[in-house]
DNA sequence: TTATTCATGTAATTTGTTACATGATTCT
DNA sequence: AGAATCATGTAACAAATTACATGAATAA
């Protein structure tokens, strides 16, 4: 295969624990590796179909509770493909971090403008935080502790970011009483 | 301008700081956002060159030290647009952490091999924020306290990081001792 | 009966990187 | 003299998203 930081390996990586269709794939992806790694559905069927004429997935069409479905399954081909990759080392992580690429110019917006923006940030993070953890309580069986790792890791995550912000928003606020 | 989470408004917000050349940009977020945010001279270029024609820059060609140079300007219009552009709310991060990607599928992996791996990284993760700091004894003057407090969030992310992965290597190697 | 969810898929477009080409200047 | 840095730029390619199209089944 072409690069090792792609869509495919996630998709090598969903079907490792279990055959499943495209649509099993990306409900998988959403609900629990979303915050560090997405997907569409623009990428992954088309994916899958180039897997399959590569020999890595194979396809069974299947009719489950009277609806159409394509389970792919790995082939040894897929599962040695996907071996390999989970021996390598990672990549350097990739962030693209709106809030802080505007926080580096905010010299040039009033005071109470950054103070407003800072809050509302929070908030969303509390938020995105929140429908983490209803996630993680509605998703009651998390097969291992691995797993449970990258979601926990999002909570902390949040946490960082959330007393990162919080901290900032009260050093801004206490400048100028001075 | 199209979308807001493109590397046309870092390009602007570079150049409402200074003017300064295409090459000058790309230093300037080697060395401040790339962290967060960063761009190549692929995506520089053309998007120079596609903002002069809108009307958002100006170009004056200048000869520096012998070399010749196209320094950037802002124009009306563009400092307008960038300044709508900076009260605008951030977008949400979007991260890609390959690291996590694999953790979540290492039950699979022989647990000496994680270990390794997983000791390896925060190798790495302090690697890097050695060379940030360097970045950040390298350059004295930091015009002000918002583009310092970017810097500060990436050595405290590397931190949170590094803090993360020791405390899961500590948890996985007294795992089976048991 | 109508909206939502399940389910698959494609085409157009976006966005950006990588790699290359070019040439001047400065450091060793 | 040769390597590294300064400086601009383009073409090919990669990777993925968005938006759309289709249709069946189920929930309101």
């Amino acid at each position: 295969m072409n690069n090792n930081f792609t869509v495919d390996y996630i998709i090598l990586g969903c079907l490792s624990i279990n055959p499943m269709s495209g649509y099993d794939i990306k409900r998988l992806i959403s609900i629990s590796t979303s915050l560090f790694y997405n997907a569409s559905y623009g990428s992954i069927y088309p994916t899958l179909k180039k897997m399959e004429e590569a020999g890595l997935v194979e396809a069974e069409e299947a009719v489950e509770n009277g609806r159409f479905k394509k389970i792919y399954a790995l082939t040894d081909e897929g599962r040695k493909e996907f071996m390999a990759w989970l021996e390598e080392p990672p990549h350097p992580i990739v962030i693209k971090n709106d809030m802080l690429l505007r926080l580096f110019f905010y010299r040039q917006l009033p005071r109470e403008k950054v103070l407003a923006i800072t809050a509302a940030h929070i908030e969303q993070l509390k938020a995105f935080k929140l429908e983490l953890e209803e996630i993680e309580s509605a998703e009651g069986g998390w097969a291992d502790k691995y797993q449970y790792n990258t979601l926990r890791w999002g909570k902390d995550f949040y946490d960082f970011q959330i007393g990162w912000y919080e901290k900032l928003l009260h050093e801004l606020e206490n400048e100028t009483i001075k």
